[in-house]
RNA sequence: GCACCCAUAGCUCAGCUGGAUAGAGCGUCGCCCUCCGAAGGCGAAGGCCUCAGGUUCGAAUCCUGAUGGGUGCGCCA
């Protein structure tokens, strides 16, 4: 149940009667009434700004609107009090029983409390990680994996049909030079002496892969042409890379519903008919680019190629689709690779990317649009860089130095939970500074932490509870008589849990899973600081010795308080944990 | 040169897509553990939301411009 909706719904009915009762003009826009909790707590329970922006169309004061409309809500058996504030913001008092209900709805529902149906059933595709087949995934990757894993999930949560999805770039250059690296491997596996040369992968990781291609073909690409291994090389090197990532994405607790091949895109057709696809519609020409002002590449020079006319769709200069060779660049397989997500018969796509493809942002928004006439919105996410410290201190990541940082070295260290947490408490555009000293700190600065020790301490409590004698099941909980529950420092508690369905929404709406991780945090606050006070006022305390039926309520409060960081938990990607050690 | 992102307390960051007196953690200062829930708690100080205009009942939030920082800019993906 989301309270803030069926209190605008009342509102809304309020409204509704004022136009029938003619104190309202008819014919109102009521899309920009919202129920929101006001910032100050003291206000009250709930405010609407709904005298404010139907003032000026109405041609009402708002405070007119607003003393009509509190004298209709007041009569309400759930508004305790209705008061004009300010400008002409309505400030609403609601009856306890209220959130009482609520807590009783996240004790029934579950992990499934809070979910939505916001998204309707509406079909969407996160793209999420994508990274070249040529290595293991390193720290930049692993952000943008938790991130695209996390808004897949509170998608899904918010009522939308998700479909996760991973392009495998294994269709350029880079791929060739993967084979060539393991080839050299391969060489070495048999004994030989080589040299790995400019623009080839020197890492460790291609050893066992170089052994294992001996293994599967023993000497037969042994002193041969290139042109007899290459192919098969890199069909396997590519699968090995993928194995690998599928791997390094499983310690992440990242798992894909489907993995698109850029190659399967050659040979077959699909680039050629999404390009006729633009080409109908008039955005494909030969022409020449300018050169880029003030940087301009040393061997330039003028060069017919073929274009998108992506300036069409908002982009700043038409992209080239082909290389002066006649082969595509990479814009063209990503382009059909689209084109295919749309004809799959998605409401939205979302591409998550890392910063360095902010260049890149415009133009497949440009390709998007052309190619299914604006009907499917694409969001492109772009994930900033992680900065890593090791006790404060900054350190580079340098291949040759051996401090360079893979998904694996993170996990192992701080493990998938503190991992994906911590990826999570930053909004996407702005830059992570990640410490592997401090995110595994216990104190109530480490968001993961506190998060998890609201929930551990809760569940000490249930372990005492049933060690009493009470029973502190769910279901018995919900029945408890929770109208014992008055106090304020209770209710606030309460009136946290029920903004859960709100900031799913929220957050959903947004694409930004970091609110998420914050509001948690906030909750887990809101418990602590209920706990600590029951430090000073025993009567605070969720158990009361010797009165079961009071202990149950406080615990159901409690109770309904780990639910949601357990749904929120859920979202995000992360275990929770019962206890603290 | 152009595009995109960022700019909020001393520091690190939230801020519910335009709402009321802008919040949190850290740091600082002041109180609170013989014991009953302290891997802490309570309270205080701390702000020209980078700057200048604009939009309107109302702006940290939207628009324009400026400043500072980051990223990228045809035949790499």
């Amino acid at each position: 149940m989301n309270l803030f909706d069926d209190i605008r719904a009342l509102v809304l009915e309020a409204l509704k009667d004022m136009q029938a009762a003619g104190a309202l003009p008819g014919g109102l826009d009521m899309g920009a009434v919202a129920v929101e909790p006001p910032r100050d707590p003291a206000h009250g329970d709930m405010a609407t700004n709904a005298a404010m922006v139907l003032a000026r169309p109405a041609g009402l004061k708002p405070r007119d609107i607003a003393e009509a409309l509190a004298a209709r809500l007041a009569a309400d058996p759930r508004i305790t009090s209705a008061e004009v504030a300010g400008p002409g913001f309505l400030n609403l008092r609601l009856a306890p029983g209220l959130w009482h209900e609520v807590l009783r709805a996240a004790l029934v529902q579950g992990a499934a409390f809070g979910r939505s149906d916001m998204g309707q059933g509406r079909r969407v595709n996160v793209e999420y990680v994508s990274a070249n087949p040529t290595g293991p995934l390193h720290v930049g990757h692993t952000r943008g994996a938790v991130f695209g894993d996390a808004l897949a999930s509170l998608l899904a949560f918010a009522g939308y049909d998700v479909t996760r999805e991973y392009y495998i770039n294994d269709g350029g250059a880079q791929v060739d030079v993967l084979a060539r690296s393991v080839y050299l491997r391969y060489l070495e596996a048999h004994g030989r002496e080589v040299a790995f040369a400019e623009g080839t992968y020197p890492g460790d990781y291609l050893i066992e892969v170089g052994e294992a291609l001996r293994d599967k073909v023993g000497d037969a690409y042994l002193d041969q042409p290139e042109e007899v291994w290459l192919g098969p090389v890199r069909d396997f090197a590519t699968e090995a890379m993928m194995a690998l990532i599928r791997e390094d994405l499983g310690l992440l607790g990242v798992h894909m519903d489907h993995f698109f091949s850029e190659k399967s895109l050659y040979g077959t057709g699909l680039i050629e008919r999404a390009i006729d696809a633009l080409r109908e519609k008039g955005l494909i020409y030969r022409g020449v680019l300018e050169p880029p002002k003030g940087k301009m590449p040393e061997d330039w020079e003028p060069r017919e190629q073929t274009l998108f006319r992506s300036t069409a769709h908002g982009d700043d200069v038409d992209r080239p689709i082909m290389k002066s060779d006649g082969s595509w660049t990479y814009f063209a397989p990503d382009i059909a690779y689209h084109y295919d997500k749309i004809e799959r018969g998605f409401d939205l796509l979302i591409d998550v990317f890392g910063a360095d493809h902010g260049g890149y942002v415009k133009r497949m928004k440009a390709a998007v649009s052309a190619l299914s006439d604006g009907r499917v919105p694409v969001d492109i996410k772009l994930c900033q860089l992680v900065r890593l410290f090791r006790n404060g201190a900054p350190f580079k990541m340098s291949k040759r130095a051996g401090t360079f940082i893979t998904l694996r070295d993170v996990v192992d260290e701080v493990g998938p939970d503190v991992t994906r947490f911590v990826m999570l408490t930053r909004k996407n555009d702005a830059a992570l500074d990640f410490d592997f000293d401090k995110v595994l700190e216990q104190s109530r600065e480490n968001p993961v932490f506190y998060v998890q020790y609201a929930n551990a301490r809760v569940n000490s409590v249930l372990r005492k509870a049933r060690e009493a004698g009470i029973a502190a099941d769910d279901a018995a909980l919900a029945a408890a008589d929770l109208s014992i529950l008055t106090h304020e420092a209770e209710l606030t508690l309460a009136r946290k849990i029920a903004e859960w369905p709100r900031q799913v929404e929220i957050a959903a709406r947004a694409h930004e899973p970091h609110r998420v991780a914050f509001y948690l945090y906030d909750l887990a606050s809101e418990l602590h600081a209920l706990w600590n006070r029951g430090h000073d006022e025993p009567g605070l305390r969720f158990l009361q010795e010797g009165d079961p039926a009071t202990s149950a309520a406080k615990i159901a409060l409690a109770r309904a308080a780990t639910v949601v960081i357990c749904a929120g938990l859920a979202i995000l990607g992360v275990t929770p944990v019962d206890e603290m050690r």
